[in-house]
DNA sequence: TAGTTTTAAGTTTTT
DNA sequence: CTTAAAACTA
C-alpha cells in the first residue's frame, strides 16, 4: 500500500473508511481530488471491489476527466468505474431507462436557448424578458423536484399562472420528445420511484457511490442519490460549504449542512491541512468569508507557511488594470528567463519587485486573470494581443452559441429527432423557402413533420403552392441526410425537387462529419452564411467546418449522431481541442477556477456593482463572499488583487467604489499600490502612475511593444515622460502606424495632430483620447 | 413577407 | 459597445 504513504493521517483515514455513510468535509487545497482518487483505487485493490460497480459524480466534465485519469494512474483497472456528472449519468440512465417515463432513446437535450424558444410559443404575447424569467423558474424548479402538480411550486413562484405555464411546457415537451437540463435529474429519480425493480437493479449495479462538490448538489440530485442509496451499498461525499456558489443554479448549501441527518450514522472526516496556498494568501482568503454567518466551521490550516505578501493594485480604469496585468506577467516570464532589463530597476520599487526577483522562472501558463463576468475578457484579451502574451481564454462558449453553430445543430437535431419542434421552427425557413409562420403553425399544429404528413396535410388543408414547394424542398434534404445515416448512401430521390445549392466548399472528413457537411451544403446554410459574412470574410464557414471536424470522432450512424449531439449539450468547454496544449496565461471567470490551482493569481474587477453585484445582499452576498474565497485559494505563492477608479459599462465610464470584500479583507496582509481610496491604510499615494508607467513605455521590443500607461496614469495629467512630441511614433486601433506631426496647447490641454501611414490625419486632446493612441518606441 | 434599417435595451455566474 | 425588438421599405 505505497501509493497511501503520501497521505496525511486524516486522509488516509478517509480513504480507508468503509461501511456507514461518510461525509469528508474538505477545505480548499486538503487534497480530496487526490482522497477520492485513492480511494476508488484502493476499494478495488484491497476490498476486491468491481471497479463497474462503482459510481463517481462530479460537476464538470474537466473534474470528471482528471479523477478519471488519476484514479488510473494508481490502478488500470479504475477505468472501468463509471465516473461522470451528474447530468452525464442522467442522460446515461435516460437513454436505457427513458421508455419507462414514455421517452424515447433517440432524444435529444435542449439547451437554455431552445427552452426559451419553446417556451415563448406557449406565451407567444409575452415579452421575450418574461419568457426567459418563466424559463429560469421552470428550471429551478426542477432543481427542487417540483412537478407542475406540487404545492410547494409556490416556493418557486406563488402565482396560479406559473403553474399554468409549467404545465403546458411540459406537455410540450414531452411531445417533442425531447428533454431539458433539469429532466436529466428528475426524471430518473421518477423512474425509479415508480418502478421499483428498476430502483433495486441499479442499487445492485452500483454498490460504491461517490459525490464530489457535494456543497453544489440541489435537491433533485440530493433526491436521485437516496434512490441510488441502500444500507447495503457505501456512500461517500466530499465538499466544502465556503465553496459553495452555485445557489443561483439550485445548490443547496443545506444538502451538504444536514447531510448527517439524511443518512443516519454518518460519519464525518475534515480534512483541514492546506497544502495549496502560503499561509498569506490563505489568511487574505479567509478574512472575507469571515464574514458569513451560517458555516459548519473549518480552521483551514496553511502547511506551507509564510509567503509574500498579496498585493492589492488600485488601477485608474481597466485598460490600466489589463496593461498593469500584462506587465506584471511579461516580467515575471522575462525576469525567470534571465533577462532583465534595466528598466525593471524602475519597476522594482513598485509591484514588480517580487516578480523580478523571482528565482523560477515563471512560465505563462504559471498565470491565471479571474473576472466576475465573461465580458472582462475582453479588455485582456485584447491588451494580451497586442503585447504578444499568449493566452487561454477557458469556459467561452461563445462558439456554440453563433448563428451558424446553433442553426447546423438545429438541423442535426431534427435529423437525429424528427419530433423536435424548436429545430422544426427554426430551420424550416431559413434559408427562406416561402414557408411563413401561418403554415409552420399548421404543420406543428398537426405534428405533420415529415414529407408525407405535410403532402397529406397539403391535400386536406389549404397550403399555399408556395409553401408546398418550400416544404417538399425541406423535407427532401433532410430525408436525403437521413439516408446517409441508414446506409451511407444519399438517395436523391425525386431529384426534381431538389434545388441546385451553391457549394462553399466545406470538406468532408471521417465519421459523422460527411453528415454534417452534406446537410450543411444541402440545406443552404452553408451558402447562406457566406452570403452573410461578407465582414468577417468566410468566418462563419469556417466555423461550420469546424463543427464538422469535430463530427469526424463519432460514427456515421443514428448512434453516433445522438452521441455527438449529447457531448455538445453537455460539455461546451472544448477543453479537449487542440488549444490546451501550450504555454499561456489562463483567462478565466471566478466560477469556472473552482478546482483548479495556479502558482499566481490575479484577482480583477474588486469593484463594487461588480464584485460582488450592487442587488447582492444577504445569503446572495455571502455566495459572493465564498466566490471571492475560492478565487483567492487557487493560488499557491502569489495573489495579486486589482480594482479600477473608474470602469466602462455599457460603453459609458462610470466612477466605481472599491468592492466591499476590500473592506472586510485583512489589510494588514498586503501590500497596497496605486492611488488607494481615503481609509485604506498604507497607501502609496501617487506613486504608481510614473514607476509603472515608464516601464511600461520604454520596453519595446518583441513581445512587449509599446504602452500607454504614463499618458493616462494621473487624474488627466500626463507624466513627464508621457509628453506628446512631434516626431512621435503613434500606433493607433483603427488607424494603424503614424506620427505626431504637431502638438499644440490649448485651454484645454495639449491637442495632438498625426498623420498616419494610410494618409488619415486626426487630432486628439491628449488627456482625453490617449487610449487609442499608443506611443511606441522610447519616451525620452 | 422578407429583409433591411432604426431604435431601444441590457450584462452575472453554468451543467 | 453589443444585441434584441420594433419599424420600415421594396
Amino acid at each position: 500500500m505505497q501509493y497511501l504513504s503520501h497521505l496525511n493521517p486524516e486522509q488516509q483515514r478517509a480513504v480507508q473508511h468503509t461501511g456507514k455513510p461518510l461525509l469528508i468535509l474538505a477545505g480548499a487545497g486538503s487534497g480530496k481530488t487526490r482522497v477520492i482518487t485513492t480511494k476508488v483505487a484502493w476499494l478495488i485493490r484491497e476490498r476486491g471491489t468491481d471497479p463497474r460497480s462503482i459510481l463517481a459524480v462530479t460537476f464538470t466534465n474537466k473534474a470528471a476527466r482528471e479523477m478519471a485519469e488519476r484514479a488510473r494512474l494508481i490502478d488500470e483497472r479504475a477505468g472501468d468505474a463509471m465516473i461522470r456528472t451528474f447530468h452525464s449519468f442522467g442522460a446515461w440512465f435516460l437513454r436505457r431507462n427513458g421508455n419507462l417515463a414514455g421517452l424515447d432513446s433517440g432524444f435529444v437535450i435542449y439547451d437554455d436557448d431552445d427552452v426559451v424558444s419553446l417556451l415563448g410559443v406557449i406565451m407567444d404575447d409575452s415579452p421575450k424578458a418574461e419568457v426567459r424569467e418563466t424559463a429560469y423558474k421552470i428550471s429551478r424548479a426542477k432543481d427542487l423536484f417540483l412537478s407542475p402538480g406540487d404545492p410547494e411550486l409556490v416556493l418557486v413562484e406563488p402565482g396560479k399562472k406559473f403553474r399554468n405555464i409549467y404545465t403546458l411546457y411540459e406537455e410540450r415537451l414531452a411531445k417533442t420528445g425531447n428533454v431539458d437540463f433539469g429532466d436529466l435529474i428528475k426524471k430518473p429519480v421518477e423512474i425509479m420511484r415508480g418502478h421499483p425493480e428498476t430502483a433495486s437493479r441499479f442499487r445492485g449495479r452500483f454498490r460504491v457511490i461517490m459525490v464530489d462538490e457535494y456543497q453544489d448538489a440541489n435537491v433533485a440530485q440530493f433526491e436521485l442519490l437516496k434512490e441510488l442509496y441502500s444500507p447495503e451499498n457505501y456512500l461517500c461525499v466530499v465538499g466544502d460549504d465556503d465553496q459553495s456558489i452555485y445557489r443561483f443554479r439550485g445548490a443547496e448549501v443545506r444538502n451538504i449542512l444536514e447531510f448527517p441527518e439524511r443518512f443516519p450514522g454518518t460519519e464525518i472526516i475534515k480534512l483541514e491541512r492546506n497544502y495549496r496556498s502560503t499561509e498569506q494568501i490563505l489568511r487574505t482568503a479567509s478574512s472575507v468569508v469571515d464574514h458569513n454567518a451560517g458555516r459548519l466551521g473549518k480552521t483551514l490550516r496553511a502547511e506551507r507557511g509564510g509567503g509574500k505578501l498579496p498585493v492589492l493594485a488600485f488601477l485608474p480604469d481597466q485598460d490600466e488594470e489589463a496593461a498593469y496585468c500584462a506587465i506584471l506577467i511579461a516580467n515575471s516570464v522575462k525576469a525567470g528567463a534571465g533577462k532583465r532589463a534595466s528598466w525593471q530597476e524602475d519597476a522594482s520599487k513598485g509591484s514588480l519587485k517580487d516578480a523580478s526577483k523571482e528565482a523560477n522562472p515563471a512560465a505563462w501558463s504559471d498565470w491565471a486573470v479571474l473576472y466576475r463576468t465573461n465580458a472582462q475578457s475582453l479588455s485582456f484579451e485584447t491588451e494580451f494581443l497586442r503585447r504578444g502574451i499568449p493566452y487561454r481564454v477557458v469556459g467561452s462558449l461563445k462558439f456554440y452559441e453563433r448563428e451558424e453553430i446553433k442553426d447546423l445543430l438545429a438541423l442535426l437535431s431534427f435529423l437525429a429527432n424528427p419530433r423536435d419542434e424548436v429545430a422544426f421552427r427554426r430551420m424550416v425557413n431559413k434559408p427562406a423557402r416561402g414557408v411563413g409562420p401561418v403554415t409552420v403553425e399548421r404543420i406543428v399544429e398537426a405534428g405533420a413533420f415529415s414529407a408525407e404528413a405535410a403532402a397529406d396535410l397539403a391535400m386536406s388543408g389549404d397550403l399555399s403552392a408556395r409553401a408546398k414547394a418550400g416544404l417538399e424542398t425541406f423535407f427532401s434534404m433532410i430525408e436525403n441526410a437521413r439516408s446517409l445515416l441508414v446506409d451511407g448512401t444519399a438517395a436523391e430521390k425525386t431529384g426534381k425537387k431538389r434545388q441546385a445549392v451553391k457549394r462553399t466548399g466545406l470538406k468532408a472528413g471521417e465519421g459523422l462529419s460527411a453528415l454534417v457537411v452534406t446537410l450543411a451544403e444541402d440545406s443552404g446554410i452553408a451558402a447562406y452564411h457566406e452570403e452573410h459574412d461578407e465582414i468577417a470574410g468566410n468566418q462563419r464557414v469556417f466555423n461550420l467546418q469546424e463543427l464538422a471536424n469535430a463530427a469526424s470522432l463519432y460514427k456515421p450512424s443514428a448512434e453516433g449522431l445522438l452521441e455527438f449531439l449529447e457531448h455538445i449539450e453537455l460539455d461546451r468547454s472544448m477543453e479537449d481541442n487542440s488549444k490546451n496544449s501550450g504555454d499561456a496565461v489562463t483567462l478565466i471567470t471566478f466560477h469556472n477556477t473552482k478546482g483548479l490551482e495556479f502558482p499566481r493569481v490575479i484577482m480583477t474587477g474588486l469593484e463594487q456593482g461588480v464584485f460582488p453585484r450592487d442587488d447582492k445582499t444577504g445569503a446572495d452576498l455571502e455566495e459572493e463572499r465564498r466566490l471571492f474565497y475560492v478565487g483567492a485559494t487557487r493560488a499557491m505563492d502569489e495573489l495579486y488583487l486589482t480594482s479600477c477608479a473608474v470602469r466602462r459599462m455599457f460603453g459609458r465610464t462610470m466612477p466605481s467604489e472599491p468592492s466591499l470584500f476590500l473592506w472586510e479583507v485583512d489589510r494588514k496582509g498586503l501590500r497596497i499600490i496605486g492611488a488607494a481610496p481615503c481609509g485604506f491604510a498604507g497607501s502609496t499615494g501617487g506613486g504608481y502612475s510614473g514607476r509603472y508607467g515608464r516601464s511600461a513605455v520604454s520596453g519595446g521590443t518583441g513581445g512587449i511593444s509599446g504602452g500607454m500607461g504614463a499618458n493616462r496614469a494621473g487624474a488627466g495629467k500626463p507624466s513627464s515622460d508621457g509628453r506628446w512630441r512631434t516626431g512621435d511614433r503613434v500606433f493607433h486601433d483603427d488607424h494603424g502606424y503614424g506620427a505626431v506631426i504637431a502638438v499644440r496647447e490649448e485651454e484645454d490641454g495639449p491637442v495632438i495632430s498625426v498623420h498616419f501611414d494610410t494618409g488619415a490625419e486626426t487630432r486628439f486632446l491628449s488627456r482625453y483620447q490617449s487610449r487609442q493612441y499608443t506611443k511606441i518606441g522610447g519616451d525620452s
